[in-house]
DNA sequence: TTATTGATCCCCT
DNA sequence: GGGGATCAATAAT
């Protein structure tokens, strides 16, 4: 009930890095969803990037639709992508109109752990949100979310802790996405258990 | 056996 | 061509 956590929001400057950069700083840094019930958190343990002009794999290549708009916005947004009745929730990053995001591909539990177990029964705690679709149903984050911001609430990222081994790889499932599927744009917290893989 | 996630297929604007 | 839905493969229980 009563959320004694101060969150700390990051600062605006934050969304201003480079997508690549934004994406590896934003490992460790708290994603926030206020609810009805109360407010459930998580550290993000895992991004991935997409560089929509330079990015086969990204939606936003060369692909401005009504779906993929946010991407084209400015930084700080949210940009969540409805996918086989999963919610997959992406950062929106770069300058106007420069399709750029961080995937948010899995987080670790902090606050509201009740409330997550309560939307998403698991047997086991480190599956409650090792995964795209398996954290957004745990946060209760849903297309509802679509283009809000990220720098208030109630869906926000706060400032947390840097992991201290981060790890790059190629991102996953992109298989026909031609040379840009060998691409090291895939970041996270090395040894972390909730890290999908 | 069930749940999750990636890939493919089909229908719509 | 894009978006949504369906199908199938893989992992968890």
């Amino acid at each position: 009930m009563n959320q004694e956590r101060h969150f700390t929001l990051l600062p605006d400057a934050f969304y201003q890095y480079p997508t690549l950069q934004l994406a590896e700083e934003l490992l460790g840094c708290i994603l926030v969803k206020q609810t009805e019930e109360g407010t459930s958190s998580g550290f993000i343990v895992e991004t991935e990037a997409y560089l929509g002009n330079a990015d086969r794999a990204a939606h936003g290549f060369k692909r401005r639709t009504k779906r993929t708009e946010i991407l084209y916005a400015e930084a700080g947004l949210t940009y969540t992508h409805l996918i086989h009745n999963h919610c997959l929730i992406n950062v929106v990053t770069a300058e106007k109109e420069v399709p750029e995001s961080v995937l948010i591909r899995a987080v670790e539990p902090y606050t509201g752990i009740d409330q997550m177990l309560a939307r998403r029964p698991v047997k086991k705690f480190q599956n409650l949100t090792s995964g795209p679709g398996k954290l957004s149903q745990a946060l209760d984050i849903n297309m509802g979310d679509y283009g809000r911001s990220l720098q208030e609430p109630p869906l926000f990222i706060a400032e947390g802790k840097k992991p201290e081994k981060i790890k790059t790889g190629p991102r996953i499932g992109i298989e026909n996405s031609g040379e840009a599927k060998d691409y090291p744009y895939r970041f996270w917290a090395a040894g972390n258990k909730f890290v999908s893989k």
